[in-house]
DNA sequence: CATTATACCCAAAACGTTTTGGAAGTCAAG
DNA sequence: CTTGACTTCCAAAACGTTTTGGGTATAATG
């Protein structure tokens, strides 16, 4: 059926030995002969097994991501884009990229990972929406088992990954806000749980501080980084005798949701109240009106996190293993103008 | 370091085999040897290699989704939920996905498609966003390999599918957006290669035909299925001295491009301006004005696609190997008014 | 008691590679 | 003509499973 190296082999008379290793670019094979190889392997049709390679070479050549899901129907736009950085450069490197979903924290997920790491199913693994106290990063550290991630946990284990600085982002995102004339400053979070949150959170408290403005917690409320989530959370923030005159949401989707909730109550966004988010994904900019936000690179982030992946499984040393970059604050109409 | 079958036979001082049966659930192991097997094996963390039994079951026990891609920012929600659905499904079969993302018909698909298929690396191939004459369902029929498709092609092979029947939908469309006083309906294609396009164009002029309305040909432009494609598109569209009244986009996306256009030169959508697309992602909830659409169940279409495959593969014949459901109209306020 | 079932168990082959440790041939130097 | 160094090739082992085709008790049957 398939063509195996041994009918490669076979049909040139060589052994399956010289067949291997001419295609591997070993030197101790004539040219002629490689040449010979190389192109009845072509014409043939050959592509060795990955299976049996991987169970000779002890390696998966493959990545493993896990999605976050939070239902049927997550549609957050950030993961699209993230695992299309992951894909794009995993078939740069001749990998696969598996992926699974599975709710943060949930027994599918400790499952998940522990099929991964146990039946060597990946190489390493990408870990991504980090938490303060991160079981994955105990369990991957203890198993020797090597992964980067987008954003870090507060835990002892020393690990790879990229962050990106939202809390300095978030406190020039209020400095923003403050400098248009806004005193009422609301905040949509997420479940404390979540690295981002506590630094996005941070990073408000910081700005108000920075700006003057006295905390008030009756502006702070908690969504779950969805659109509906911050809809929900907007509009109790809305229906309060004294309004916020700005929303933060901390996240795009969180922003879009909370836009929904203004106009319902007859707001309109820009004007009356303004509104940013964070991501900085394509949708935010077709938001009416355009959403002001904090843009990562989430592609570059995840192209980069792979490679320093491969670096890691290599054994290779990480030249730069904690990366931090910094969001880009991207002021549009939502915020563009100035209260009162 | 990790934990063979060999270990556990050793531990229990019984055979390889007499392991690998116990824990395949063979009837001629003894139950109390079961017992022992299954229990010492967990307790020792013993999770079979999955290379090693791919290489000797000659199956995957995976399947593959190569993502259409149209650059790094690709973020079509639409995939992000197709996605969640294939991965829920094929984790709950015990599966592995498999996900590369490549442009159409580029030389980077055929690639992935003949790794995937000649190195036995998937035991079946999802495929989506069908072409009229596509060159993989040639391939992977010639090559006998099991997929099934989210649409179909034009074309003699015979295969599983489930399509939307999109053409029945846009006509209904046409009727909602002709009832509410429309006589200048505007559409915003895809590239005419995609089946989508065909059957959304031929919705489109159906639906004309039955209201009464004559074709006009300038009323016709093509975008690329992104939200930038359909906001360019509909610049043109809107620039016409005779503009038109409604504004059908070939997806949700191209819709929600229009909408910022029609924001840019001062239309109020949902009143000067009506406009709908096609797909019913939770975007289009989140829209202002909120975005009239026709819902796919992308999800469930996933879902039912993988255990389809799951059947294929298999070799189980399938009852229905040609599944088509109807969209359902979602008319929301962008086309919920009447027209002059 | 001899024979036949039945219940449990196992040795060895096979899956398709890569890698180890030579072997044979050729060539240049002494 | 030997010797040593290259060059080019290869047989066999190994990776960790599953499956085939028995084998050996013990129990049931005549």
């Amino acid at each position: 059926m398939t063509v195996t190296i041994r009918d490669v082999a076979k049909r040139l008379r060589l052994s399956i030995t010289t067949v291997s290793r001419a295609l591997d670019g070993y030197a101790d094979v004539a040219p002629r002969t490689r040449a010979r190889v190389t192109r009845t392997a072509r014409a043939m049709g050959y592509v060795p097994s990955r299976a049996a390679r991987q169970l000779r070479r002890q390696r998966a050549d493959a990545i493993g991501y896990v999605l976050p899901a939070s239902g049927p129907h997550f549609t957050d736009p950030f993961f699209s884009e993230f695992i299309a950085g992951l894909g794009d450069t995993a078939t740069a490197h001749n990998l696969d990229l598996l992926i699974s979903i599975a709710p943060p924290d949930s027994a599918a997920e400790q499952r998940i990972y522990a099929r991964w790491v146990q039946a060597r199913q990946v190489d390493g693994i990408v870990l991504s929406r980090m938490r303060l106290r991160d079981w994955r990063v105990k369990y991957l550290a203890e198993n020797n088992f090597p992964f980067v991630a987008h954003g870090h946990a507060r835990m002892r284990v020393d690990f790879p990954y990229i962050e990106l600085d939202s809390q300095t982002g978030f406190a020039q995102l209020v400095r923003h806000l403050g400098a248009r004339g806004h005193r009422r400053i609301a905040y949509i979070g997420a479940p404390a749980k979540f690295t981002l949150q506590v630094e996005r959170w941070a990073g408000y408290r910081q700005g108000l501080a920075e700006v003057g403005i006295k905390f008030d917690p009756a502006l702070v409320a908690e969504g779950d980084l969805t659109r509906t989530g911050g809809y929900l959370a907007a509009q109790r923030l809305l229906a309060l005798r004294q309004r916020p005159s700005a929303i933060i949401g901390v996240n795009d989707l969180t922003a879009i949701g909370a836009m929904r909730a203004a106009r319902e109550v007859g707001l309109v966004v820009g004007r009356d109240l303004a509104i940013a988010g964070y991501d900085g994904t394509d949708e935010a900019e077709h938001t009416d009106p355009p959403l002001t936000t904090l843009k990562q690179p989430i592609y570059d982030t995840a192209q980069r996190l792979v490679e320093m992946l491969l670096k890691h499984v290599a054994g290779e040393p990480l030249n730069e293993s904690h990366i931090i970059w910094q969001p880009a604050l991207i002021i549009r109409a939502s915020t563009d103008f100035d209260f009162k």
